[in-house]
DNA sequence: AAGTGGTCTAGACCACTGA
DNA sequence: CAGTGGTCTAGACCACTTT
């Protein structure tokens, strides 16, 4: 029962999930045993069955667990390797510090200018005047580990902002202007240009995970498109899929 | 078994998804335009607010639909792209039929052979006497499209299988097999290797979208362990991620 | 204030698995 | 057979957005 209010920013099946995923990180629960079941869960954690059943839905989704009918809930024997599944990419920083990397944000180019109609046409706006134009690389110690370009839509940055003012990662450069993405559309391809590395640091072999990214706010508005090339070998990205 | 309906095997939510699915694409309801509130479809297809809410859950995840709290639940304007996405992999043949392309199947090498320990690894078996290897291209008119090789675990297959008899797609195979995945981890890379290509329609430029998958059955056991290389420029695979 | 989606509950019944 | 996960319901209340 609900009890008195207290105040829980994240979701019920959230932080049971959390709480099942730690059980198992730290060994308690370990690879291919099998979960208690949904009603004992239930009891243990005070919740319905329906929470604890959207808790282990999303674990499941995410590779952690996997449940099969009638038999019981397992731990998966795969679980180290998906940390860094592609289905949870939010920033670049992020899916590359996932990967258990060191690393360092070089800007090159960071200025406003006009918008092409391409751009524009991305970011779904019918008309956009101008667009924060950014390149930047990944280095990690003394190798690159991606290059990425893009642009963030201008009419979402207060008037006068100081392109200067990207330094490190975009999620929190637009965190305090309240334009946090909260859903993106990605394109898959790969890479092969000599010419694409910049700085210090190039691959020896110049090819390239390539992700384009649209990047969404809560109210549909796009905010940023960008194309960020990954060194190959330094990644290995994941998709799970559960029917 | 055998009952009076065996008819409606798939679950409500899947069935209310595909109805809006198909109102959607048939233009009824446009991108962009605000879909009746959950109460009014749950009063339409005489279902809960809970099943109308399970089945725009899917819909949102396949970025299909777009919700925003307290306004409505929205068309996305991207909903055309979104077909081959990478989240719905299921088959090789599949996937490629879902690009649009025309395709036949061309095997190279089908034989039973004793597994490698690589491959029992791959397979999660602790021993595992024979596998059957195949390798196969997918030709579109005289262009090669995706080169694959695999192996599937020779235990869950009939004694005295002749590997001959894969002809088709695999799902097509282990069908009668009961042996269908239901489950599988991905990696995801590049790959740059002009010695790759084999049989007629090799590309220009050796660049390829790889997919290394193993998938599994409904209860755990792994069923194959395959590569699939994408020729670049003939596919373009989409990602969508929704908080 | 009204209407929307978001969360959660308690309980019913079904379908599958294994002893 | 008992126990498991799978599905679905009806309803309560919360949080957010728009009028």
């Amino acid at each position: 029962m609900g009890e008195s209010s207290r105040r829980a920013s994240r979701s019920l099946p959230a932080r049971i999930a959390e709480e099942v995923e730690t059980r198992i990180s730290s060994g308690q629960w370990p690879p291919g045993s099998r979960l208690p079941s949904e009603p004992a869960l239930a009891e243990e954690f005070d919740v319905s069955r329906a929470t604890v059943r959207s808790a282990l839905r999303s674990l499941a989704a995410a590779g952690v667990v996997r449940t099969r009918h009638g038999n019981g809930t397992f731990v998966s024997e795969h679980g180290g390797a998906i940390r860094a599944s592609l289905q949870s990419l939010r920033s670049t920083s992020g899916l590359i510090r996932a990967q258990g990397h060191e690393f360092e944000i070089v800007y090159g180019t960071r200025r406003l200018r006009a918008a092409t109609e391409a751009e524009a046409s991305h970011l779904r706006r019918s008309s956009l005047p101008a667009v924060l134009e950014y390149e930047r690389a990944f280095v990690g110690g003394t190798s690159a580990l991606a290059y990425e370009s893009g642009v963030l839509a201008a009419d979402l940055l207060p008037a006068g902002t100081d392109p200067g003012a990207l330094t490190g990662s975009i999620f929190e450069f637009l965190e305090p202007l309240g334009a946090l993405p909260d859903q993106s559309v990605t394109h898959v391809r790969s890479t092969y240009d000599p010419g694409l590395a910049w700085g210090r640091g190039a691959p020896e072999v110049p090819l390239y995970l390539t992700l384009e990214q649209v990047q969404f706010l809560p109210d549909g508005t796009a905010v940023s498109w960008s194309t960020t090339h990954f060194v190959q070998d330094h990644f290995d990205f994941t998709l799970i899929r559960s029917a």
